[in-house]
DNA sequence: ATAGGGTTAG
């Protein structure tokens, strides 16, 4: 019938025209024109098959009409059509809804209303959502666990506690969903620790989703022991379960036992997924293992550049490994770029010495659109100072929060610190502090020091220490920096009392220890200890290097006032600092030409630098020192830090 | 109808 009366021939002989205008009539005499009333049938299915069918305008179209008529649906297909507002981002239309099903005549059902809840959320209107909330007849546990969740994922933490204490007060029960979500606001250990104990009682903690987040906040807290257990009670789980254990000791610079369960996981048959690379990866440049890291890039090749949070950790491993050209190549290859991925790269190409790279990479970045933030503020400042761009780098500090947005905090005045002090600017760098608005902590007052140990200020340096030490009383290396700084300027009494609060306290100096990579092993230096196999060996190569160098003007720098270096050491005629041993040994056992590439849990010592720079020289070798806060290149004589650190 | 893991500085 349809096709008859859509029918409008261009040309037609009057007979047809006759026929048809005959055949026009039958049909109105068959179909009567329906009176205005809509049949409720017919409309109710036109309404729910839009709503499955996920056709909004159709849905709502029919939803006008339903209002008009006061017609009702029932409560899943009115949860259908939030789903379809939800997949179209339709706030407008949902709040038609949500009148339509709160005008006289209904009763919404309590699913119901929480999926309107839920939808509010999901929205971000987080008000709407609580109104709702508050105004509805009957709460349940989902009722409550949607409000605790949206304020949970708010960061507004005390309002997720809050929620919990009153729902616990009207009777309902916690179940998984809720302590999964409510662990995450838990803003103490103590109350992280509480919880876990109402998730016991009732036996929720075998739950897969409660273990990860019980695992996660653990690790929050820096409680990997705890994080362990939970994790080892576990009967039954899953990918994520052990992404979170891997992740919990990567990100607490635990390398070695995360990469331990790393390779576990894969025992007990798991397939590694994106982000689980992540945290290997991670673990690797926590370790500056380059070798391992290269390992695990293999398999980060099969996600063919899509996944941007790896893709990022790769960046990052090759920086901290001090592989520049294989991090700048994979920036290259990146489809998408993030400001994580050039702050990582501007952060990277500071620290290991490319100040003017650093600085080109960041005009790169503003002209690519890409908007800064504070991490890579302090990347753009460390570049400047550490390449002495005094004017270039006060400039860019004093007017980064008129252009960026971003107030300087603490990091960024420790670079101007560094940047004043590095150009010798003593005072200028002290008075900063003083009028800084974050309050300086050791780090802040550690850079100070530094600059005060390059340019000798024994005075300022004794000042400095005693304010590390206010903020940071266990920092040995200071302790013993500050007594040598008393005995070398004739205050016995107050070495000896530095002396003396330090074994009063039973702050024991960490012992110098330097990594090496050899054959994916890695082999650990520490001072005075011998255990290596090939100790002997090692000893007389680097007697016979001293000796070598001694040759070619190498002169053993005993001044140790201004480091952190104990007397006795001073005397050692073997001064064997466990770099010297770890460049030895990659002199020894790496092939010809390749780098070698050491991490040293200490800051690098005056003589070891030197013995270093000239070793680099007369062997004809890239040397890499990845020391606690710098990275050091040296190369045909020279090292990339330009001598200060 | 309500839930979990990954990246940049320090």
């Amino acid at each position: 019938m349809k096709s008859i009366l859509n029918y409008k021939p261009k040309s037609i002989s009057a007979n047809v025209a006759v026929k048809l205008q005959s055949l026009l009539q039958f049909h109105h005499q068959c179909h009567p024109t329906p009176h205005q009333s809509p049949l409720p049938n017919t409309l109710l299915h036109e309404f729910t098959a839009s709503c499955y069918r996920r056709d909004l305008p159709a849905a709502m179209k029919a939803l006008t009409s339903m209002q008009q008529h006061q017609i009702w649906a029932d409560s899943v297909t009115y949860s259908e059509l939030i789903k379809c507002c939800l997949a179209r981002g339709a706030i407008l239309e949902a709040k038609i809804v949500h009148k339509h099903i709160f005008s006289n005549g209904y009763n919404p059902k309590t699913f119901l209303i929480n999926t309107l809840m839920n939808m509010y959320v999901k929205f971000n209107l987080l008000d709407d959502a609580q109104a709702l909330f508050d105004q509805m007849p009957e709460r349940n546990v989902v009722s409550w666990t949607t409000m605790i969740s949206a304020f949970s994922t708010a960061k507004l933490d005390d309002k997720a506690m809050e929620f919990l204490i009153l729902m616990l007060r009207n009777g309902i029960r916690p179940n998984m969903y809720t302590f999964s979500k409510v662990l995450r606001s838990c803003n103490g250990l103590t109350i992280l620790k509480q919880i876990h104990c109402s998730i016991i009682k009732p036996g929720l903690d075998s739950d897969v989703f409660v273990r990860s987040a019980l695992i996660d906040n653990y690790s929050k807290w820096g409680e990997l022991q705890n994080a362990l257990t939970t994790f080892k009670e576990m009967e039954t789980g899953d990918l994520i379960v052990w992404n979170s254990i891997i992740s919990a000791f990567a990100q607490n610079n635990n390398g070695d036992e995360a990469l331990n369960l790393f390779k576990q996981m894969k025992k007990s048959g798991f397939m590694s997924d994106q982000a689980t690379l992540t945290s290997v990866l991670r673990a690797c440049t926590g370790m500056a293992l380059l070798e391992l890291g290269r390992q695990v890039h293999v398999h980060v090749l099969k996600y063919n550049n899509q996944d941007l949070i790896l893709g990022n950790a790769l960046l990052d491993m090759y920086c901290k490994c001090g592989s520049m050209e294989d991090a700048r190549f994979e920036f290259t290859k990146m489809v998408e770029k993030d400001v994580i991925s050039w702050s990582t790269m501007i952060n990277g190409l500071a620290q290991n010495g490319f100040s003017h790279e650093a600085l080109n990479m960041f005009q790169s970045m503003e002209a690519s659109g890409t908007r800064p933030n504070y991490i890579t503020i302090v990347g753009v400042l460390f570049a400047c100072s550490h390449a002495g761009f005094l004017e270039k780098g006060q400039s860019f500090f004093e007017s980064m929060e008129k252009n960026y947005g971003i107030k300087p905090g603490r990091e960024h005045y420790g670079c101007m610190v560094d940047l004043l002090g590095r150009s010798g600017r003593l005072s200028e760098a002290l008075d900063l502090i003083k009028t800084m608005e974050p309050e300086p902590d050791a780090v802040t007052w550690r850079t100070l020091l530094g600059a005060c140990r390059m340019h000798r200020d024994m005075g300022l340096a004794a000042y400095a220490a005693n304010r590390v030490l206010d903020l940071d009383p266990d920092d040995s290396g200071t302790y013993i920096l500050l007594s040598n700084i008393y005995a070398n300027s004739q205050r016995w009494e107050d070495a000896e009392n530095v002396r003396r609060t330090m074994r009063g306290k039973n702050v024991k100096k960490e012992p110098g220890c330097s990594w090496i990579e050899v054959n994916k092993e890695i082999h650990a230096f520490v001072l005075r200890d011998d255990s290596h196999p090939e100790i002997e060996m090692i000893m007389k190569e680097v007697k016979f290097y001293v000796q070598k160098l001694r040759e070619v003007g190498y002169v053993p720098d005993t001044n140790f006032v201004l480091q952190d270096v104990e007397g006795e050491q001073m005397e050692d005629p073997l001064l064997c600092h466990s770099e010297k041993l770890a460049i030895v040994y990659g002199l020894m056992v790496l092939i010809k030409g390749k780098t070698i590439r050491i991490r040293k849990n200490l800051r690098i010592c005056g003589d070891c630098h030197l013995f270093a720079k000239l070793l680099a020289k007369m062997e004809n070798r890239s040397i890499v020192i990845r020391d606690p806060i710098r990275y050091h290149h040296f190369q045909g004589g020279v090292c990339s830090c330009g001598d200060y650190w």
